[in-house]
DNA sequence: CATGAATGAGCCTTCATTCAT
DNA sequence: AATGAATGAAGGCTCATTCAT
């Protein structure tokens, strides 16, 4: 099979400001402001999407005064950095338990188990999981060496590397593959079954591959 | 395998205005004046993003004035419509023609033909693809009867059902883990045999579906 | 009574432009065109206020293109003009005929019947009257010597003259005092008996006018 | 006297905006800040008519950005109701206490009085009150129940009934024709005597309509 | 003459961010 | 530190008017 060369996204975008919160809260009223500041954008993005997000409304929804959210984060991406690092350690750590729980099983079922650790996750909170994909992009966390996002493909191919399934390619196409699967069926309505099709697409996905190694 | 019930995206969000266009241009001036908006969205929408889609900036960069455009665009969320509607028509349209040169190929052949097909649609203009993916859900074009993001469903779903593979479910399944796949790919530079692997997805998905028959 | 000196309308304000029609319609074609823009601003401004008065929907509600009314009127204040001149001249007509009719009568039921005539036109379009007078004023069509505002004063100063009743000023505050006193009435609602409250005002004013003669 | 039934002013036109101040000033800066966009807006009003009111003239001319007025109002309409609601309140108050001051005089003292109080209200700012007057019908203010502009016809009502002079009709009645009639008095620069002529309609209306006694 | 596509000045409004209190 | 008033760049959209066809 030749291979064509595909465009690959392109960093730049519209240019993402300063992501690195202004000071570590050390006091714990003001690690309170900082955590209802980022559920507060939470809440908003779920309702409103990223049309509603703006940094009034985050700092009214969270009862803190604009002033204070400024304190804090150094602008809106911060905050949204800042957003998109909780929900992909939270989603990493269910994972990492989940994987620890699959020492007895087999590789169906233990997949089959990471599949329902997925599937919760994104459906809890759907709209948000989706926005913060894209805005992550943008952001470019992507790169940050140690980005929680970085560890979530770790945590799959340690996974795979476990049980000789795969490689890490594999694992960050399960990753992506997975999110496409889920919010797509959670958009129109189609989550009966979808742990179990989910299973399919994981399962499918490494049986061929092993069947045909890669180049 | 019991089934939780999970959280659907709700239909509401930054309330979207209104999609329609506000006249169809009749003399051939016009048709080009709308077509160079759309076009000029598209580059807009691929090299800056969201942040840099507003209507001034897709006037000046279509060469057209900004009242021309809203002689033909009721506002910003018309022309991403459009936008949309074109590029899931010319989707359609290279998959369709795809599934008619499938005829004589074996499945894993027709299925790597197909997603050649849509590895080379999504890397075409991949950051577009990404974005009007998720204007799309928030626009709520999905409910149009017609829309032809719903004809690239039923598409794949009239080849799996000539070759007796799947059934609709499978279809958008199969739809969207491709796009979830390869956006990831795109995005992390691993377009090496992405085609291939794409394929592994589906035809895994399709095999132990076939095993394991449905709710 | 010691005369203080009032602040008077400056003739300024928002510099009304050109506001005489642009050509005489000779052909009766043109004609019907100048009279269903005339008659189509009548309604908008009837409907939706200064608001929605603009001239592409004039043009629409006309049946006429935005290039053909500019044909007949070289800007918006000049079909406004237009309407206006209109409106008075229907009006003067409407009260010299009922002034006609009161050969007969004695001074009360004489001005019953033009209050009568007075309360019918404005009546008829209320919203329109009031936009018109404010509009009037704008323009500064009072100023043209042959306004037809101005024969509406000079038909009841006639009328008066006749009588031996009053003054043209006299004649001038009783025009405008009926103006305000029956858009007011109409405003709420308090239509009752309202022409016979009219009478009182005009004979009231009268009776006392001349038992005090003027400065 | 048959009693024509008359079209009465429909409630719709121009949909006016919220007209309601979109918080309370609370510290004085803001206050300050309030106070001087009415103002300004007034000052406009008379210098240019509605066709120079705009936000962004009334933010420069009250010396505060445009972002400081939409933070008390929301948008243009409620400044021109925070204007209409100061000046009536202004006129009702004089009003009050002109009325006051008519205790130990004759009727027709008395009249004259208000008469002198209402000519110097109006004549201050002519072109204001007109334009108020038009708009305050467009954005149905007339309807709250507390209206400044209720209130006025409350105390000329209350002043008729202590001296029997008249119902609530008559006091409309009478708010009106005297704005219509000092409109158009100081529109054609006809003041002389003009609180006297007014005096006239006001004691006029008021023995007319005790001779014959309402429906 | 009629048409209606095109133009762009100008107005409305939001929202990220700063800073005096 | 916290507050929230103030700022103004930026962007959405309308509508009077022109002009090529």
């Amino acid at each position: 099979m030749s291979q064509t060369s595909y465009r690959v996204l392109a960093s730049a975008m519209a240019n993402p400001s300063d992501v690195t919160p202004r000071k570590q809260p050390s006091q714990p009223r003001a690690a309170a402001t900082v955590a209802a500041v980022v559920e507060a954008s939470a809440r908003i993005l779920e309702e409103g999407g990223l049309g509603a997000f703006n940094t009034n409304a985050v700092a009214a929804r969270a009862g803190v005064s604009i002033g204070s959210l400024y304190q804090y984060f150094p602008g809106k991406d911060a905050i949204l950095a800042s957003l998109i690092r909780r929900e992909a350690e939270a989603f990493d750590t269910a994972l990492t338990e989940a994987v620890a729980q699959t020492g007895e099983l087999g590789t169906s079922s233990a997949v089959a188990l990471l599949a329902k650790v997925a599937v919760a996750h994104q459906a809890s909170r759907p709209r948000l999981s989706r926005i913060l994909d894209l805005e992550e992009q943008r952001l470019g966390l992507a790169d940050e060496a140690d980005a929680a996002g970085a560890r979530t493909g770790g945590t799959i191919a340690r996974f795979l590397a476990q049980r000789h399934l795969g490689e890490d390619e594999a694992a960050w196409d399960i990753l992506h593959l997975s999110r496409g699967l889920i919010d797509g069926a959670l958009d129109r309505g189609a989550t009966d079954g979808l742990e179990k099709r989910l299973a399919w697409a994981i399962l499918g996905y490494l049986a061929l591959s092993r069947q045909a190694p890669s180049a």
